[in-house]
DNA sequence: AACTGTAGTAATCGACTGATAACATGTCAA
DNA sequence: TTGACATGTTATCAGTCGATTACTACAGTT
């Protein structure tokens, strides 16, 4: 009778290890931000050891730049997934698109939480980077103007803006909550809502 | 002849101490988000001992809780500054107000930063209280519609994403950012341009 | 079956940080 | 003048965090 050991992770491969630390990281990234989330619970929420963590990674910060690299190569995943279909309508599917990618933790507020980093010189260059490369993406694959491009990106922003603000719970007095997504969301009001978490909530 | 003490700084009512510290706080939280900022770092940029800024402001939380409604009432103050004259006009001559925010350090930042930190309890009930009156000014005061008011406030967001990535610099082989800045700033570019620092600098 | 590289952990360290306590000095009313 | 409050500091602590080291165990090859 061999006697469970079981304090460890059941073993797997590095590469796959990598991918299932890089999509918990996301998540904890996205609901805490950069500065303030600890390697450890990155290493909680994927199951395996703080160092291991940090091994597999060099350092905090190279994991954080892969997990926004990762995050800015998915956006554009699903853009270029919406293009196919009628071309007066590309920009509403890429934002459906967009709101879409709510459903996967941490993937639009590490993105946000990315574009405040500007000045950190490695972060820095990679948000550039990822930011340049949706740029890139909307103006020569999807054929935006550069207004066009402009107008999209701010919708994005502002869609950030109300998901970190968690402005979707109940705060009628706060704010007008609702005439804001019925501004912001103007025909996906509803699902946004179902989507998002509240204030507090851990996401 | 009387040694100069001077360890000390100079002597200052309470309240006035308060609102220097609230200042530099203002920068600094401004320049490296509130996770990343320490209590020590606001009180050598406000001249006074780090022990000195908990016990005016309590806690970190509390301190950073009076920066961002302070920058709040601010903004809203030079929005009302700009409301006089040719009511077409209004959002432009608000929207050159906004971008002239930029020369009081940490005042954008620390307002993007607080829309990322809704999922703090007490910070979040601040940043969306400000986020709220900023909407109700710019509906009852401003006599925007729904929609002007999203445009508007859409557009603040991207500029802070471009101040926050440090877009501004000369990062021709990362974006091309002079059309993203010409796209963003139709006429402000130059001075933007000149307001803002470059990636690494420290704001 | 033994060897070797890979996957993973426990223990621990040094640096940092927010907060507290105790103390010093200046100011002002009576 | 004196005492009481307000302004400000030094010293220090207890907790936290990223990183390093040294170790264990599994898996595949020959």
């Amino acid at each position: 009778m061999t006697v469970e050991s079981v304090p460890t992770a059941p073993r797997m491969k590095a590469a796959d290890r990598r991918e299932l630390i890089l999509e918990a990281a996301t998540a904890v990234f996205g609901a805490k931000t950069y500065v303030g989330t600890t390697t450890d619970e990155v290493a909680r929420a994927a199951g395996v050891s703080q160092p291991y963590v940090v091994r597999l990674f060099g350092t905090k910060e190279k994991l954080f730049i892969e997990v926004i690299d990762r995050a800015y190569d998915r956006m554009i995943d699903v853009f270029r997934a919406a293009l196919p279909g009628a071309p007066e309508a590309v920009g509403d599917r890429m934002g459906t698109a967009y709101t879409e990618l709510l459903v996967e933790r941490g993937m639009l507020p590490v993105v946000a939480n990315s574009t405040a980093l500007g000045g950190e010189p490695q972060i820095g260059r990679v948000a550039r980077a990822g930011f340049s490369r949706i740029w890139r993406f909307l103006r020569d694959e999807a054929g935006f103007t550069p207004e066009q491009a402009r107008e999209f990106i701010a919708t994005g922003m502002l869609i950030n803006t109300i998901v970190g603000l968690r402005l979707t719970g109940d705060y009628g007095d706060e704010v007008s909550a609702t005439e804001v997504l019925d501004a912001c969301f103007p025909d996906a009001v509803e699902k946004v809502r179902t989507l998002l978490p509240a204030a507090g909530e851990p996401w």
